[in-house]
RNA sequence: CGGGGUGUGGCUCAGCCUGGUAGAGCGCUUGCUUUGGGAGCAAGAUGUCGGAGGUUCAAAUCCUCUCACCCCGACCA
């Protein structure tokens, strides 16, 4: 392709709509536009991205013995309201009507449908197992969208569900599935990290995602690895060795009520009261549903939503507001306690069970209540682990590593399903013995376009995008200095069609630009090989081939280029 | 949804506080010079100042409403 026949709208400035270096990157260099609030046109060069990198996931997808469909992107409602999750999705779902006044929803995944559809077809455990995929545009209606493509409302997604007869048929189907998405991303020149996860709106029984670790809070996800065995989690579902505190073995005082005037945040009362946050019990109250519940943590620690929402089967949980705060406990924000609440669920984390003399609210304004301990003067309804993990706590598979978190990005999931879809949406088969059975069902995501921005972000450097040559829109892009000389246009065009002739993506800057332009441009989109030719190495009958990540310069004669380049490209 | 911020030429922004008929840089067009890391000179084109309403002799500027976008939080296959 020649430069001036591709459209590669590159910008000397940083827009103003971008936050993180690889969606900074995108934009500048011409690879994406935005049309919206997480919605996104690919040019020319992204959409080549694009391509590589589904190109890559249908092979081995293909290889894993899936088979490639398309589904329709507007479903029916009655087949979400079916399965449950009418409810469950929220506002992230995209829902209108047609002209009918039928209610539609915009597909941000497809369980429902493909569930639906091989209802009617698998009759027969001689049909099992299967596996069917598709490549397809997804919308979610995102509270927030950012980051550009990482967290997009529209995006790219490769979706695959697989149907099984048995869970041991299940467990090898899930496998396949594992080594296909480790396969993609490691030829994607992706690091990836596996991690428990959890599965959310999906449901089922066990997820895991496919974590690309970055630097950067630019990862959306926290994740906690150990450093000794190879257990990974994300902040949601990771837990550790309940660690020991110190004043275990305390002995309890009696209770006591102490003027707090003013004092609401762990930092005001514990400075006050000169005790470690360690002592403080939190009591949040959460609706949960169309109930109030109380939850119980450490001053020092966080409450995780997930635990607990997993933990009491809601299907909403949210924070009570202030005003409800006040009703139930009779004091402002701030002054809550477990003593004297009722008529509530009443849960606390591990932790809590463990401390002695502890400091909590008094339900009563401006006072706190200390030397207060578990059993004596309160109970709990359910005492589980509902807080976030933090770094530097024991590893509970190995029990002797230490966890340590950091920032990722999820470009692939998958979810063990159990028979939740087919059971709620009636999909069976007959089984060897004559018996009607759900289906064993998994699902499984690849971020297409979420992936392509991972990469962005994992590999570039001040001057732009250092694209990994299997999903790079180009492995080598010609820069002649001067476009109006006769001798270097003529050599570059000769090299150019070599590279053709051979297959390779090869970019032709045929600009009349000055040099500096060309090769700014150059490096700003991420082209792995720059073929240069100057007016003085073709004197010394010489070109020059810049490999972009390493900024190495190779001298050879320009019959020599061709093989040259082919020969740097199996390495990049 | 709560809090904060921004909308001015294709892009990045100044001007707004203190009202007086719209600017810079980049980009674009033309010409000449230049040609190995975002060139120089000269000449030019491009804006209903996000939208609606109001105050005023006069509104980019003040007021009200509204829309869009960005950031923080909540949320997240």
């Amino acid at each position: 392709m020649k430069w001036s026949e591709i459209y590669i709208p590159t910008l000397r400035e940083d827009p103003a709509e971008a936050e993180i270096d690889s969606h900074k990157l995108l934009v500048r260099a011409g690879y994406i536009r935005k049309l919206a609030a997480g919605i996104y046109n690919y040019l020319p060069l992204m959409q080549r991205v694009l391509l590589k990198i589904t190109n890559i996931v249908r092979e081995e997808m293909n290889n894993a013995g899936a088979q490639e469909i398309l589904m329709p992107v507007l479903h029916p409602a009655e087949l979400w309201q079916a399965s449950g999750r009418w409810e469950i999705m929220g506002k992230e779902q995209m829902r209108m009507k047609d002209r009918n006044q039928r209610d539609l929803v915009l597909g941000g995944t497809h369980e429902e449908v493909i569930t639906t559809f091989l209802k009617g077809e698998i009759r027969s455990y001689r049909q099992l197992p299967l596996n069917l995929y598709q490549i397809q545009v997804k919308f979610r209606d995102e509270i927030r969208p950012r980051f550009g493509l990482l967290r997009a409302r529209e995006f790219y997604m490769k979706d695959a569900y697989s149907f099984d007869t048995d869970e041991e048929s299940f467990k090898i189907s899930y496998q396949k599935m594992l080594n296909a998405y480790k396969r993609v991303f490691d030829r994607c020149g992706l690091d990836t990290k596996m991690v428990e996860s959890d599965t959310g709106a999906m449901g089922g029984k066990a997820a895991h995602e496919f974590i690309v670790l970055v630097d950067t809070a630019s990862g959306e996800s926290v994740v906690f690895s150990c450093d000794s065995c190879s257990y990974a989690a994300t902040v949601e579902k990771a837990i550790s060795l309940e660690e020991k505190i110190s004043d275990d073995h305390e002995k309890e005082k009696p209770l006591n009520k102490v003027s707090t005037p003013n004092l609401k945040t762990v930092v005001e009362i514990t400075n006050f009261l000169n005790v470690s946050p360690k002592k403080l019990v939190k009591t949040l109250l959460y609706k949960a549903d169309n109930q109030i519940i109380a939850a119980l943590i450490r001053g020092d620690q966080e409450l995780n939503e997930v635990k607990l929402k997993n933990l009491i089967g809601a299907k909403n949980l949210e924070m009570a507001d202030a005003a409800t705060v006040e009703k139930i406990t009779g004091a402002k924000v701030g002054f809550s306690g477990p003593i004297g609440l009722k008529n509530l669920k009443i849960i606390a984390d591990l932790q809590i069970a463990k401390l002695k003399n502890a400091v909590t609210g008094a339900n009563e304004n401006d006072f706190h209540l200390t030397d207060v301990n578990f059993k004596r003067d309160f109970k709990a309804d359910q005492i589980a682990d509902i807080r976030n993990v933090v770094s530097g706590e024991t590893c509970p598979h190995c029990k002797k590593g230490k966890l340590t978190s950091s920032y990722g990005i999820e470009v692939g999931n998958t979810f063990m399903l159990g028979t939740k879809y087919s059971e709620s949406l009636g999909a069976k088969f007959l089984d060897r013995d004559g018996n009607e059975k759900p289906f064993v069902m998994g699902s499984y995501g690849i971020g297409i376009t979420r992936t392509a921005q991972a990469a962005v972000e994992k590999f570039n450097d001040d001057k732009g995008i250092i694209w990994p040559n299997v999903i790079t829109p180009f492995s080598i892009v010609i820069t002649p200095t001067d476009w109006n000389n006769d001798k270097i246009k003529s050599k570059a065009l000769e090299i150019y069609e070599h590279l053709i002739e051979r297959n390779v993506a090869t970019l032709l800057d045929d600009r009349d630009e000055r040099p500096g332009v060309k090769f700014n441009d150059a490096d700003l989109i991420g082209i792995p090989l720059r073929v240069t030719l100057g007016p003085k190495n073709l004197e010394k009958n010489q070109v020059e081939i810049q490999i972009r990540k390493t900024k190495e310069t190779i001298h050879v004669p320009p019959a020599e280029a061709v093989s040259k380049c082919l020969q740097l490209l199996e390495n990049l």
